[in-house]
Order: C-alpha cells, then sequence, then structure tokens
DNA sequence: GCCGTTTTCGGCCCGACTGTTTTCAGTCG
C-alpha cells in the first residue's frame, strides 16, 4: 500500500469512530497520522523496514502496527470490525455542509438512513423535522446542502483563486469604512489549489461590509450571515467567507484566517503554555487583559517567535524552528535570476524568441534558456533538427541586440519517448547549451517501467533538468506512477536537476517530494514553462511550492548568476 | 491515541454562527 492509501485508511477510521462516538483526541490522533503520511516524501514501507515508525509525529505504539499490518496484508481487522458496526456509506452524509458525526449518528441511528440518497428521502418526506434537534429550518438548510453538492466547483487551480479573488476584493474595497481587506487562508498560504476562498477585514462598519458582500451579485445562495463572520456560496459554485474586525484587531485576525487549522492548534496550544489565550481577537493574559495587535508579526512576537511565513503554516516544524531561531531563509522572487524553461514560435509558444527574450529583461531576469519541443512531440511542433539550427542563427541575432542585458541559452526541453530514448541523438544534444527532459505521453506505464524511463534520461550526461517530473495536471489527472525515492536517489547521483513547475497547472515537483529533493541534495530549477510573455509571470506559483518545500536559494539553480550557471552547465559536459 | 523545558498520567485551541433551545449542541474553520 502506499502512503497515500494509508492515510486514506486512517481518514476513514477517524470518520467511523466519529460517528460512533468515539471520543474526540483518539479520531484526532488518525487524522494526524495521515497527515504526517501525506507529507512524508519517502516510502512509508522504507520506513518501516528502517524501524523509524514510531519517530514518526503522531505515530505511536497503537498506528505503527496498523501501519505494519496494512504493508504487511493489505488490510487491516480493526477496520473491517469498524466497518461492520458502522454503515460505511454513512460518510456521504459528512460530504454535506452543516451534517457532521453527531447528526449522521442521529439520522442513522433513529431513522435508519444510511446513505445520501435515503437523506434526501427523507429530507424531502419531511421525516427529519421530528429528530431531536432538528426543525424545519434545519431541514431545509440539509436538503438545500445536498443540492449544493452536485454544484460545488471542484478545488480550484491557484491561478483561477487569485483571480477570483481579486475580483471580488477589488469590488468590497470600495465599501465606505473598510480600511484594509485581504485573502487568507490557503490562498494565501499558497498552497497549489485551493478549496473555499477566505477573506479578511478591518473595518469600523462591518454591517455596510456584510451586506456588500452577501448581496454581491454573484451571489447563488448566502451560507450564514453574522456580525464578524458571514459565508456565501458564488453562483460558480466556490464558497466564500469573510471575517471582519475593527482594524486594532487585524493582526490576530489575519493570523487566525490565513491557519492552516492545525498551525493554529499548535500556536494555542504554545500559548497556553505561557499562560496565555489566543484567538482571532486577542491574545488574552491571565488576568482577562487583552493585548491587540494591527499586525500579524506582533502575534508571533508577542509568543516568543520569530515571523513564520505563511507558506510554512503547516504544522511542518515550524513553530520549533521558529523557537529555536532555526526557519529558512526562504527563497524570495528578487532572489530569482534565470529562467530556464520557456517556449516560442519556433514550437508552440505564442510569441517570437525577441519577445520572449524582452519580456524575461523586463522581469530583472539575467538568464533566458529558450527550450522549445524537440521532436517526438510533433502534436506541440517539436523541432526537427534542421529547424534547431535556424533557431541558433534566430538567437543569435537576438542576443547581438539585446547585448549585456540577458544571456540567452540555446536549450530544448526534450521528449522522452516511451522507449526510454530521447527526442534528439547524443550529437544533436551535444550541442545545445542546455536540456531538460520532459515526459509528456504514456504516463500510465507501469511504476518499474516509467521510473526506469525517467532515471534513463537523468543517466544520459547531456540532460541537464528534469522537466515537471511527475507529468500531473491540476486539478485532476494524476502524475506517473514512479518510485520517488529511486528518481531522487538517481537525481542526487547525477546531479541533474529536478524542475518545479510553475505553471498553475502543473506545480510539478509538488510541495512534499521538492522538500525531500532539498533533503537528499538535489538541485532544483523552479521555471514557468512559459508559452508565452506573461507566463513569465507564473513564476509567483512556482515560488509558493519552494517556499512551501522550505527551499532557500542555495537549493535553487534559478538564484544563481550567469557565471555560476554557465560553470555549472559547463562542468556538466564533462 | 499521542505526548512531555511544569506531566509516563492527564491533558489535548478557541470563537462565530445557526437552530433549536430557554441555556445549549453541533458544525465549521
Amino acid at each position: 500500500m502506499t502512503n497515500e492509501q494509508i492515510a486514506a485508511t486512517f481518514e476513514r477510521i477517524a470518520s467511523l469512530m466519529e460517528i460512533q462516538g468515539e471520543v474526540i483526541y483518539k479520531t484526532l490522533a488518525y487524522r494526524r497520522a495521515a497527515e504526517t503520511l501525506r507529507m512524508l516524501g519517502e516510502d512509508i514501507a522504507t520506513v518501516r523496514a528502517e524501524g523509524r515508525l514510531l519517530s514518526l509525529p503522531g505515530v505511536g505504539k497503537a498506528i505503527a502496527e496498523k501501519i505494519e499490518e496494512l504493508l504487511d496484508t493489505g488490510s487491516l481487522a480493526f477496520l473491517e470490525r469498524l466497518e461492520e458496526e458502522v454503515p460505511p456509506s454513512l460518510l456521504e452524509l459528512l460530504e454535506v455542509p452543516d451534517i457532521g458525526p453527531k447528526k449522521a449518528a442521529l439520522f442513522w441511528k433513529q431513522a435508519g438512513i444510511t446513505n445520501l440518497v435515503e437523506l434526501s428521502e427523507a429530507a424531502r418526506a419531511g421525516r427529519l423535522r421530528g429528530l431531536p434537534g432538528m426543525g424545519e429550518k434545519s431541514e431545509a438548510r440539509i436538503l438545500a446542502g445536498i443540492e449544493a453538492l452536485g454544484r460545488r466547483s471542484k478545488r480550484l487551480s491557484i491561478h483561477t483563486a487569485d483571480r477570483i479573488a481579486r475580483r471580488w476584493l477589488e469590488t468590497l474595497r470600495a465599501t465606505p469604512g473598510v480600511e484594509r481587506i485581504e485573502a487568507a487562508g490557503s490562498l494565501r498560504r499558497r498552497k497549489s489549489t485551493v478549496g473555499d476562498l477566505d477573506f479578511v477585514a478591518a473595518c469600523h462598519e462591518p454591517a455596510a461590509l456584510m451586506t456588500a458582500f452577501t448581496s454581491h451579485p454573484e451571489v447563488e445562495r448566502v451560507l450564514g450571515q453574522g456580525e464578524n463572520k458571514s459565508s456565501i456560496e458564488t453562483t460558480g459554485g466556490v464558497n466564500i467567507q469573510l471575517w471582519v474586525q475593527p482594524p486594532e484587531r487585524f493582526g490576530t485576525l489575519l493570523q487566525f484566517v490565513s491557519g492552516s487549522k492545525e498551525h493554529n492548534v499548535r500556536l494555542r496550544e504554545l500559548a497556553q503554555k505561557q499562560g496565555l489565550s489566543l484567538s482571532e481577537r486577542a491574545i488574552q493574559k491571565s488576568d482577562g487583559s487583552e493585548m491587540l495587535f494591527e499586525e500579524e508579526a506582533g502575534v508571533y512576537a508577542a509568543l516568543g517567535l520569530a515571523y513564520i511565513p505563511p507558506e510554512l503554516r503547516e504544522d511542518r516544524g515550524e513553530i520549533q524552528a521558529a523557537l529555536t531561531g532555526r526557519l529558512p531563509q526562504l527563497v524570495e522572487r528578487r532572489d530569482i535570476r534565470a529562467e530556464f524553461h520557456c517556449h516560442s514560435t519556433f514550437s508552440d509558444g505564442s510569441a517570437s524568441i525577441e519577445a520572449m527574450a524582452r519580456a524575461a529583461v523586463q522581469r530583472g531576469l539575467k538568464v533566458l534558456a529558450i527550450t522549445d519541443h524537440s521532436a517526438g512531440l510533433a502534436v506541440a511542433g517539436g523541432l526537427s533538427v534542421e529547424r534547431l539550427a535556424e533557431q541558433r542563427a534566430e538567437i543569435k541575432r537576438v542576443q547581438d541586440l539585446l547585448g549585456d542585458q540577458i544571456l540567452l541559452l540555446q536549450g530544448s526541453e526534450v521528449e522522452i519517448l516511451s522507449d526510454g530514448s530521447l527526442g534528439y541523438p547524443d550529437e544533436v544534444l551535444a550541442q545545445l547549451d542546455l536540456v531538460i527532459a520532459s515526459l509528456h505521453f504514456s504516463l500510465r506505464q507501469p511504476r518499474e517501467v516509467i521510473t526506469a524511463r525517467l532515471i534513463g534520461a537523468m543517466r544520459n550526461p547531456h540532460v541537464d533538468i528534469i522537466g515537471h517530473p511527475s507529468g500531473r495536471l491540476l486539478p485532476d489527472r494524476e502524475g506517473a506512477d514512479l518510485d520517488w525515492e529511486a528518481v531522487l536517489a538517481a537525481a542526487a547521483e547525477t546531479q541533474t536537476a529536478l524542475e518545479i513547475d510553475a505553471n498553475p497547472s502543473r506545480l510539478d515537483l509538488d510541495e512534499v517530494y521538492a522538500r525531500r529533493a532539498a533533503e537528499l541534495g538535489v538541485l532544483l530549477a523552479v521555471d514557468t514553462d512559459a508559452h508565452s510573455p506573461d507566463h513569465l509571470d507564473f513564476l509567483e506559483y512556482g515560488l509558493g511550492v519552494a517556499r512551501r518545500a522550505w527551499l532557500e536559494p542555495r537549493h535553487i539553480l534559478n538564484c544563481r548568476g550567469d557565471k555560476e550557471i554557465l560553470g555549472w552547465l559547463q562542468e556538466r559536459k564533462g
């Protein structure tokens, strides 16, 4: 079983136990372990084989034994018993807003409802309103919630979420009394995909802002409206929540709504140990007096912590690091001096080499590699060897035009063909300044085959970077089923850089493997894979992944100067 | 079920909002 499968099993156990009415802390323990598995970056089977299970956060004796049983047998007697006691189809009910474990248990035990269809029928027939704690409004709310499931958008790409947020914030910012308003939540933490949007505002007249929010023309329905917090569903099926506090409490509010939930729980535990109580309104001392924070940084400082950038707030060790002064010096936009992956009209890009180069200069880049597709990818206009020569001439022309404003490299995004060979023969690759090797098709090959295909490319001495290593497409298409440990080990051994493709529909490597790669001494390249000048601005999303992976400039090839980069490439050519 | 610069046992974040309640439970983030 994979890490993800075991994590999903633990989530399932947690939810079933909750419905069963088990103490909440047991279920939390299973969820914590699931999160640990998802963020691991190495194969859980390896961790087990090396006897390190108990060293994982949130894994104790009971959960370690269950991991072992799952690895050994592929099943779990404990879960099978649980599923005999609690019908697993009840988990469907938890998808409905306003239905949690208590309601699910109520519907099951007192109305015999075990799945979503039965729930829907019961609500329509008015059979829910008689149950304890239920009334007509609750029944209607649940019916509306079931209908909303069909409308609900999938997780949004960060780019889409950004655009929606910007549009809304612009409107809301114009409301009288609004001093500050911005996006928080997972969008601010720069997660690769975003579920709901969360906005926070500093405002003296919250009522006016709340009205502006809930009466916005794009509102499909209002899910809740209070003094400090409202939430709506948009016509596009996206849920947005708006939180409001007066300006003097904006710091704690922004901190709280930025999350993650797990980070906040740790932070509040830390506050408690110091005799303080942290909430979205203030830090309260034991004598009842409040400390207010207009700025978020003050909250961390008051708890004795260095400022933790939002991208790190996932309860992955950042609070301990902040306590001991060991937070990473995260890579920033201004550290990036090179772009190694872009396309021009020579293949499937929409702009000329000159236009791309000028756009790169505008953005302050000092090195740009033009990496059009190679032969072997006909759909993307892959270049023949003859066209490659024409392209070299054009790159030289533009280089002469731009002089020392930028260093242009002739590269290629070379296809790794299904049999593992590359789109150009070695003598052609040898003439290029830089070679990215990428997978675009036959991604569903069995693990051993596709892993060998990728590692084979790394072993070619001309290949410098592996482009978008997994081939995933967000939000839906999963990447290749790679043996990541073998891939990362090969990258470390051959000193091949792995790309973090910044295109918001890729973001590949993901943050988990990017962090693991850096730990193993693998060099990362943050590239936009731009097919037009404005795509160069996707860089911010790639940096989001890099920062969430705790990367510093020293981990990233693009942070080096032109001479260093040329030196690195030269060295590789031997 | 996990965990320990107050603990190997006794803790485990905090508040807003809703709907059902006459003071609170459930859900959510």
